[in-house]
RNA sequence: GGGCGAUUAGCUCAGUCGGUAGAGCGCUACACUCACAUUGUAGAGGUCACUGGUUCGAGUCCAGUAUCGCCCACCA
């Protein structure tokens, strides 16, 4: 055949070798031109903690159709990389590789530990950047970023430093998310509500005079230990005289107060309830309210602290049994029972968070979160599905303030330095030395560099803040730090706002709508008009492929078995517009077996058009078309419009299936069995014909691969290589130019010209379809071959004026539905022996003398005529009902009653047909 | 407790103007000489969760119910 292409497409011999021909040759690289229209998509930067999931591999392959889609389109399209340095989840990583080795973080000293962190992250960066190399992710490399580079530190820093002096930025003491395993502070979004079988203990607490106490129910009762008073609703009636009471503390031997709150909910438990400021965060605020002490009993580390007397150095979860224990010794424990009910959990560590005041860095979220919320009013930033909007409402209406220091080693060093020699004069006395060095209770001082001299007092010794920032305090800023902001760089200038964000919507809130409130304070415009939230991508057995889960399946492995292009294709086309995924294995083989069959297709078509002289000379005037060139560029017009307003509308597996729809079952089904016979057939007389087949097959294919790259990079860019001097010839006529020839990459995306459009030819050749269809039927129901014995049949239509029109279509009959002799006429009778088929304006007679097999022939009929009297029924009754006929729209009922007339003729011609085999 | 999503063929899911329900896989039968068995041809298979409403007409719009899932949330 001419050609060296083997018959099964072999992903692993394509890949590498196009990729590296891709970045060697510059086509992922974008630079500020003013001559050419941006669009840029920032990387959702994924954590350096470890490999690839499916689910990035969903959002990558969104971002890079969108990417190829828009540089396609002619747009300078950048997609920029980088990875996020993820401070607490790769801190826990590493944190855990050294308690393997048999050491902890603090053995190995600050130092040593982030240079440690350090080597971790390049490891995983480097395997990241694979994946997504491998994958075919147009990334401009060159550009790649990190959150903890030099860049992107100096605008974190600049960011601390300006929001301080705006008074965004302050420094308090407050009741924050405690992961104790870490020993960290967390944000509202770390942590993750999970359903705890727990318990709920009543307590009685002795009054300090006279007889009976209160009982209260908690269903943390070791944290009694720091109790400070038992409150009550000021309107319930059981308590009315007990309010102003004393009660004694039990264990503790405590005088504590009862006081009236109406947060008390009279309903709940005994109507009481125990008052411990430290360690919860609704007794936190009563306390404040009534002036309570809030004593600590837990310590940072999760065991009970000095404050809690005897239980002190216990676990807090050893201390709970013993408290109830020693409750029941004293018979002061009335009543236990199972109760279910949400705990906080760390996000990173699955530890049960704990409650806790302690000396944070905050940011005010109130002023930034206005702004954020008017730009999605007036559709500044979009989002995609629209239902996502009301969700970031409810973020940005109830977002607290933002804690964003972490104790933590991995991340960017609070710049906040503290005077040695005076105190911060904010700070109650008691939280800090009582004379220098003051430690962090010196006067602070925020700058991105250590100050030289306090404001305060002209000291000059100071130490540093030890805590890090929030890993999203750098991830907030990064579609323009990954620009070069602060500096006014020329990237910024021109790639700023970005276009369309693509992440998931469980980050809608802490990365997505601080990117907004960020974009907006620092560049005073949105960071992207369009945000798409995909589905997330779940095992089959439901659950989320996670990396702490270990059930996603590598990526790299699954590229090797199926390919690139099949993964991607796949995992597109089963993800509805913003719906959920359920992944498994199999899937991958759909799109792996279209590969293949567009790799065959594209070998037939090139092994055919090795002895056509040259044609991209072939001029396509309607003139010298066929019906089946019609048909198919017709079908391809359409096609192309469809994709084309999908992905405007990010509807991507809406895409992705008409693109596989018109490849497979109208390009590689129809037209090209079609014109086999035209292109084989080297007869001189057949030149034009042939010339005509072989240039609209390749401007078919040609416009089918351009189609298809976004979603399979590769073997569309291979296939167009096989076709390649073709391609330039043709993208010269074209006007495309030369670059457009050297890679699909940067060929135009196809254009709908409705000059192709023939509803006509559409129409026709659906006929043929049902024609062939049902003689094949026939075939299959008499039980002969697909192509043998060819067979005589009959075409009688019942309009004269229909016969030109299905003598052009001869040629076509006969080879499809392989017959050997083809009558043509206007009611012709039916012959002996045969079979009939009834179709719209015409009954096929398939004759079968010595095969026709008159039982099946009318069980046959007799199908066809139930289904035909079921539609009928359905269409009496429509047009019986006068109501439908005055208020349905007229083309509606014409329709109807066309639809009727076809079904009643339909029906007597079955009748007749059945009749005559009675 | 609040919000959102889902419920369509045996399985996984499409179905963005309301007008006789679609795909892939699986299944059945047949076919490896001319691109592809990762294939082709033909076929079977559905009370569109349920109830009510709007409408000439509802898988599609509205209300409610049930089941599943997700997100948010400081009732001890």
């Amino acid at each position: 055949m001419g050609l060296d292409l083997p018959t099964r497409y072999d992903p692993a011999s394509v890949e590498k070798r196009l990729y590296r021909f891709w970045e060697e040759n510059g086509y992922f690289q974008a630079d500020p031109d003013p001559k050419r229209k941006p669009y840029t998509i920032v990387i959702p930067p994924p954590n350096v903690t470890g490999v690839l999931t499916l689910g990035h591999v969903l959002n990558n392959t969104l971002q890079d159709i969108l990417v190829r889609w828009r540089r396609m389109q002619g747009f300078n399209a950048l997609w920029q990389p980088g990875t996020d340095h993820a401070g607490i989840a790769t801190q826990s990583v590493v944190e855990r590789m050294l308690d393997a080795e048999g050491t902890s973080r603090q053995a190995l000293g600050r130092e040593r530990f982030v240079e440690r962190v350090w080597q971790v992250k390049e490891k995983h960066n480097a395997v990241i950047n694979e994946q997504l190399r491998r994958l075919g992710s147009s990334l401009d490399w060159r550009r790649e970023r990190f959150t903890m580079d030099e860049g992107l530190s100096r605008a974190v820093l600049e960011v601390f430093v300006r929001l301080y002096n705006k008074g965004l930025v302050y420094r308090d003491k407050f009741m924050i998310n405690w992961c104790p395993f870490h020993g960290t502070a967390l944000s509202n979004d770390e942590v993750e509500h999970q359903t705890v079988q727990g318990g709920l203990w009543w307590i009685r607490y002795p009054f300090k005079e006279g007889q009976g106490g209160v009982t209260v129910a908690t269903t943390r009762p070791e944290t009694m230990l720091g109790d400070t008073a038992v409150a009550v609703n000021p309107d319930d009636p059981r308590y009315k005289d007990v309010i102003g009471r004393t009660v004694i503390l039990p264990l503790m031997n405590r005088e504590i107060p009862v006081i009236a709150d109406e947060y008390v909910d009279k309903e709940f438990g005994t109507g009481a309830l125990k008052i411990t400021p430290a360690h919860d965060p609704n007794d936190f605020r009563i306390g404040r309210k009534h002036g309570l002490a809030a004593p600590c009993v837990i310590a940072p580390d999760g065991t009970m602290s000095e404050e809690a007397g005897a239980y002190r150095g216990l676990d807090r979860f050893a201390c709970r049994e013993r408290v109830v224990a020693d409750l029941r010794k004293l018979g002061l424990l009335e009543k236990h029972e199972p109760h279910e009910h949400e705990v906080g959990h760390c996000y990173r560590c699955d530890t049960l968070v704990e409650p806790y005041i302690s000396l944070q860095w905050f940011v005010r979220m109130k002023p930034l979160a206005e702004r954020a919320r008017k730009v999605a009013e007036d559709k500044s930033v979009r989002f995609w599905p629209p239902r996502w909007e009301t969700m970031y409402y409810h973020w940005i209406d109830t977002v607290p303030d933002w804690p964003i220091s972490r104790q933590l080693w991995w991340g960017h060093r609070i710049p906040a330095w503290y005077c040695q020699d005076c105190p911060d004069p904010k700070l109650d006395p008691a939280d800090r030395p009582a004379e220098p060095p003051y430690g962090i209770g010196g006067y602070p001082v925020v700058s991105a560099t250590q100050p030289e001299k306090c404001p305060q007092c002209g000291g000059t010794r100071f130490v540093q803040d030890e805590d890090v920032l929030d890993t999203w305090f750098s991830s907030w800023l990064w579609p323009f730090s990954t620009l070069g902001w602060p500096d006014e760089t020329a990237d910024l200038k021109y790639f700023y706002p970005t276009d369309t964000l693509v992440t998931a919507p469980d980050i809608l809130g802490f990365w997505v709508a601080r990117m907004i409130m960020a974009g907006l304070e620092f560049l005073d415009d949105i960071p992207f008009r369009d945000v798409y939230l995909h589905g997330i991508v779940r095992a089959e057995d439901g659950r989320k492929m996670s990396k702490s889960l270990g059930n996603s399946p590598d990526p790299i492995a699954v590229m090797d078995e199926f390919g690139a292009d099949a993964l991607r294709f796949s995992i597109v086309l089963i993800t509805a517009s913003g719906q959920d995924a359920y992944y498994s294995h199999d899937k991958v083989a759909i799109g792996r077996n279209f590969a293949n069959k567009l790799w065959n297709a594209s070998r037939l078509v090139l092994t055919n058009l090795a002895e056509s002289p040259d044609v991209a000379d072939m001029a396509y005037g309607a003139g010298d078309l066929a019906l089946e060139d019609r048909w198919v560029l017709s079908r391809l017009t359409r096609t192309i419009a469809t994709a084309s307003q999908a992905l405007e509308g990010f509807n991507f597996n809406e895409a992705a299936m008409a693109i596989y729809e018109f490849v497979w079952h109208e390009l590689c089904d129809w037209y090209l069995e079609v014109i086999k016979p035209r292109v084989r057939n080297a007869a001189p007389e057949a030149t034009a014909p042939r010339f005509a087949a072989q240039g609209v097959v390749t401007h078919v294919l040609d416009n089918a691969i351009r189609l298809l790259h976004p979603f399979a990079p590769f073997i569309t860019e291979e296939v167009w290589q096989h076709l390649g001097a073709r391609m330039a010839r043709r993208g010269a006529l074209a006007g495309e130019g030369a670059d457009a020839a050297a890679s699909i990459m940067v060929a135009p995306w196809p254009q709908a010209d409705e000059r192709w459009l023939d509803p006509a030819a559409e129409a026709t050749f659906a006929q043929v379809q049902e024609i062939v269809r049902a003689i094949r039927n026939i075939r299959k129901k008499m039980g002969l071959a697909d192509r043998t014995p060819r067979l005589r049949v009959t075409l009688s239509l019942a309009d004269p004026a229909a016969e030109a029109g299905m003598e052009a279509c001869r040629g076509l009959l006969c080879d499809q539905a392989a017959l050997e002799h083809l009558e043509i006429g206007v009611s012709l009778p039916k012959p002996p022996a045969s079979a009939a088929a009834v179709l719209p304006g015409m009954e096929a007679y398939v004759a079968l003398e010595g095969v026709i097999d008159l039982d099946t022939e009318r069980k046959r009929l007799r199908d066809q005529l139930a289904r035909a009297a079921k539609f009928l029924e359905g269409s009496e009754r429509k047009l019986a009902n006068v109501a439908f006929l005055e208020k349905a729209p007229k083309e509606v009922v014409e329709k109807e009653y066309q639809q009727n007339a076809r079904l009643r003729e339909d029906i007597q011609r079955l009748e007749a047909n059945l009749a005559e085999l009675e």
